[in-house]
DNA sequence: CTGAAAGCGCTAACAC
DNA sequence: GTGTTAGCGCTTTCAG
């Protein structure tokens, strides 16, 4: 399986590989017939040039390293297609690290990223420690963390979020103030940290109100599905409305309240924080926060785009420009809440 | 920016590179004083070695190219989840390639595929031609192509896949044999051979009955949605069961009916044949057949690294083995279906 | 406008 | 056991 080379084509073609490298990365100057003869030469050939070698030369692959958690692959679908679509554009590379539970870590995962020479890193995922993002950093490589609203200005590593401490605090005020005191927010143990976020901001709302907080749900560990444990749980408690994070549990919600015989919106209102098509299937239709997914990923990637321009260019050149970027989202009001 | 070399380590460790390279790769017998001494300055350099140089030197990248479609991505999780597995315990590379509607062909996507010199490639699309797959092959590249029924035997080509085409035979015999005559399949715009597929079967069915099968459901091009359509559609045709191959679809044309006031399962019974959890979050919950996404992807690794390691041997030790695996699945009864 | 040659970081014979 | 050296395929000065 011998496969064409640039020493091929520079024969083939009478030509040095200088020339063929020129003409292959529409370099300097190089005469109208040469180019010609050179391009006819490579197309007969079929010649592709290989872009390790280049690599290897340039010092840069081109290619984004994309980590993603076997968590968060599940509603990731929108998010990747919208940084794809970007890094398509720029011409990357998206090379895949997924973190799967019990057969890799985060740190074997930096490790294995910085040995592929990839020229950037994304991250979906955030579990991360700050030694390992550091590691990154140390190694030159611009970092763009996608999905949490912790604060890394610092620390010089890009980030693009939606703020869920703020949507927990705007749904509750609104409740609060309608004079509904029993908000509850239903745990989802597979994104710990939005749900710090989201408690935080309902703490935030019920605070200025004078009350405490104390309508977290957590689902105990023998449930494997929040479903059963909900259905149990909602035949000794009413609450005003009922918060979740995935629409699988604001579903599951629906239908416990529905089979209990409980009326929603009218005794109970559902809201899901990270609205999908399935809450306009159900039934009552439940109402939810649209966060734009695409442009999560559109936006981090372009943002680390950005920064790897930044890399290119002299010290007094370098412009200044927001690497911390927070998302809005809307509220899609449907039939599982009044007003 | 200066990032360490096996130079360097070399160097401050007074031995050779050759030596530093026969640690790292745990080669041949080097003595365990001078190894300790090596790894003790790889350790303080925090040296990594760079695995461009290596694929360079090497020949091979020990990366698997995975191309995926805008369609497919939106349920492919299980499946990438179950390939991302497999492929860390051969210590596989994934370089994701999506290709996008109006942004990049499949064309495009072969020939940045043989730039990047990955060493296999994972086909999740269906839309590949011939030719294209062919110069994948002459290019000496394994290829398995994921989740199509089509054959490809001829041109060494792996593949995995659930039969859909046995799938719609089946459930329609079946209903034929109850006396159920009126079978429709709803269509799925996204997913064109797979239909084709599932419509082969269900006409085998009817054939067999020595009737003509003519439920075919195609809902017209300015329907944004199916459910929109169908809600129109259900007003004037009834039927004894309707076959969707998506979870949105079977969702959309349980709200249909239910909505028209017409008993599920008792009037219409309702299956989905890509079955998902939220077929079991509706109510009526839907019956599906849940096919083994997760399998999916390990499988295909799977065989995909067999091709690989086949590549590796001398002509003569080269064993056979199976390189077209047809996966089963499994009806779920729920309450969309009777019997 | 084009060619010669050095170098990117590493591996793998081949010596010693 | 360990060092020397010739590539792997390409880019990029530097001459001419």
């Amino acid at each position: 399986m011998k496969r064409i080379t640039i020493y091929d084509v520079a024969n083939e073609a009478n030509v040095s590989l200088a020339t063929v490298s020129r003409v292959i990365n529409n370099s300097s100057v190089v005469r109208e017939d040469t180019k010609q003869r050179v391009e006819e030469v490579i197309k007969r050939l079929g010649y592709k040039p290989n872009a390790i070698a280049q690599g290897l030369a340039l010092q840069k692959t081109t290619t984004i390293a994309l980590v993603i958690s076997d968590n968060s692959v599940y509603n990731t679908a929108h998010t990747i297609h919208g940084l794809t679509d970007v890094a398509k554009i720029y011409k990357y590379n998206i090379a895949l690290h997924m973190i799967s539970e019990g057969l890799n870590s985060t740190n074997e995962t930096v490790e294995a990223i910085i040995k592929s020479r990839a020229d950037g890193v994304l991250i979906f995922d955030d579990r991360f420690t700050k030694e390992e993002l550091q590691e990154l950093k140390d190694f030159g490589l611009p970092v763009v963390i996608l999905g949490t609203a912790e604060k890394y200005e610092d620390e010089g590593i890009g980030s693009v979020y939606v703020n869920f401490e703020k949507m927990g605090y705007e749904i509750t005020k609104k409740y609060l103030a309608e004079g509904k005191k029993d908000v509850v927010l239903v745990e989802d143990r597979k994104n710990r940290l939005v749900m710090k976020n989201i408690v935080e901001g309902m703490k935030k709302a019920y605070k200025e109100q004078n009350l405490d907080f104390n309508g977290y749900i957590q689902i105990p560990d023998e449930y494997r599905t929040s479903y059963v444990y909900l259905k149990e749980y909602f035949k000794n408690k009413k609450h005003d409305a009922v918060i979740t994070y995935r629409d699988s549990q604001a579903i599951a919600v629906l239908n416990s309240l529905t089979e209990l015989g409980i009326k929603i919106p009218d005794q109970t209102e559902i809201v899901c924080l990270l609205d999908t098509k399935y809450n306009a299937m159900a039934r009552p239709q439940i109402s939810g926060y649209r966060i734009p997914e695409y442009d999560l990923g559109a936006v981090s990637m372009r943002v680390l785009t950005k920064m790897l321009a930044q890399q290119e260019k002299e010290e007094e050149e370098k412009e200044d420009f927001e690497t911390e970027i927070e998302l809005g989202y809307l509220f899609t009001k449907r039939t599982s809440t009044k007003g």
